[in-house]
DNA sequence: CGATTTTCTGACCATTCGGTCAGGATGCTT
DNA sequence: AAGCATCCTGACCGAATGGTCAGAAAATCG
């Protein structure tokens, strides 16, 4: 009924590799069930803090597997770093001195916000990273990230000088919301401890939104570009 | 000349012990040496990541010397966890419905601020403890600090109601200013990386309240109750 | 089916972990 | 000086660490 078991082996349940299974079926899943434990593991206890045993226990593997699989600690711990920042790259798209102020600052609050949303265990796999020094990402803050953060710091002065927002430091603005969006997914435990709450609604998550978007706009005096002179 | 010392012992120099050293100085040296070395070691590390080695090499002791001041790995994190909620709950004063809502914003932003400045270890050390999903901090964070931040809810509600500032989410407001100000010492590396600095001045941080206390106070529409009504 | 390649894992290794403890070093009191 | 209490630390312990590897188990191929 259930094919093919290795007897006795372990006591837990592997339990999925029912039948034949086509070519790398097993191979990706395992792949997949590591790299999402390791993300809990590592984000949970940092990267020295994180055992290979405990990750393996997770994904429900003996720990030779994960190694079978990812090499070496160093290894999988900067490939799940380097997947973090192409989620994050994916969503810093590129603006022009054209674009509406309030809209691009609002989707800019908006998908930073659902990146944090969408993946707690990377955000806290990324700040426990930064907080430990960055030694991994001296590299990617100093190059990519910092010329990013500068093109668009360019852009908020131009908005500035045209009189659609008010002339704030652009640098501690992008700060100002990084910092406010990633709260959510890194103080989690005390967000839903002060709160009182079990998790944060996906209701909960738009009336944050709406409320940053609100407050930081007003804040920097962003007027809408298509005349909404209702204050 | 140097006074008495055990010959050839530590390679280091532990210079420090110089003459006869009345009661309980050498001690409360130590003591101090060591809560400091812990301290950004388990900043750093996070408490599972850290090692007693590492500390007592940073503290300039041997390992047995720490243990047998600090008693145990989980006794010293608790301290240095008690020490750091003490110097946060030593800010929160009491405030008033009577009082002006924009100096008492501006004194919690600026208070918060100078906390994460001078304590910049103790913060990432709090930060890694939260990241980690709080397992020593479960309590405070749903009792005392909980009270305290309804506590302020309420007289934020207040204000709103007497059309001091705008009708915003209270607690929502709280995390806003509380992950602004927190973002300069954890995410310190990043900060410095993008910026391209070495470390923050003491104008820079300055400069970086006054951006905050200006953008969040005008994003909520704090008006100050001594009539100043240039907008 | 047998042969070969790929996938997997238990046993093992050197090192480090937090913690203990006997006993040496030191300081204080008389 | 002697006695005593406190301070300190090297040696050690069992457990856990990241990593290796020989060989079992499966999948693939002829």
């Amino acid at each position: 009924m259930t094919g093919p078991m290795t007897e006795g082996s372990a006591p837990a349940e592997r339990g999925a590799r029912e039948q034949g299974e086509a070519n790398g079926v097993t191979r990706r899943r395992n792949e997949r069930e590591i790299l999402a434990a390791a993300e809990r593991v590592f984000a949970r206890h940092g990267y020295r803090g994180a055992s290979l045993q405990a990750i393996a226990e997770q994904a429900g593997l003996p720990k030779s597997n994960v190694l079978y699989y990812m090499g070496s600690k160093r290894g999988l711990y900067v490939r799940l770093l380097e997947r973090m920042m192409e989620r994050w790259n994916a969503l810093l798209d590129d603006i022009s001195v054209e674009d509406d102020p309030a809209e691009v600052l609002e989707a800019f609050i908006r998908s930073k916000m659902q990146l944090s949303r969408r993946h707690p265990e990377g955000s806290r796999l990324f700040a426990a990273e930064i907080l430990g020094g960055a030694p991994f990402l001296q590299e990617y803050l100093r190059g990519e990230l910092r010329d990013w953060v500068q093109a668009r710091a360019r852009i908020f002065e131009q908005w500035a000088e045209r009189g659609l927002m008010d002339p704030v430091d652009p640098v501690w603005l992008i700060f100002l919301i990084w910092s406010a969006t990633q709260h959510y997914a890194d103080f989690e435990a005390q967000v839903l401890g002060i709160t009182g709450r079990d998790a944060l609604s996906d209701a909960d998550v738009e009336e944050i939104t709406t409320f940053l978007t609100r407050v930081i706009l007003k804040g920097c005096g962003v007027r809408s570009r298509d005349a909404d002179p209702a204050r």
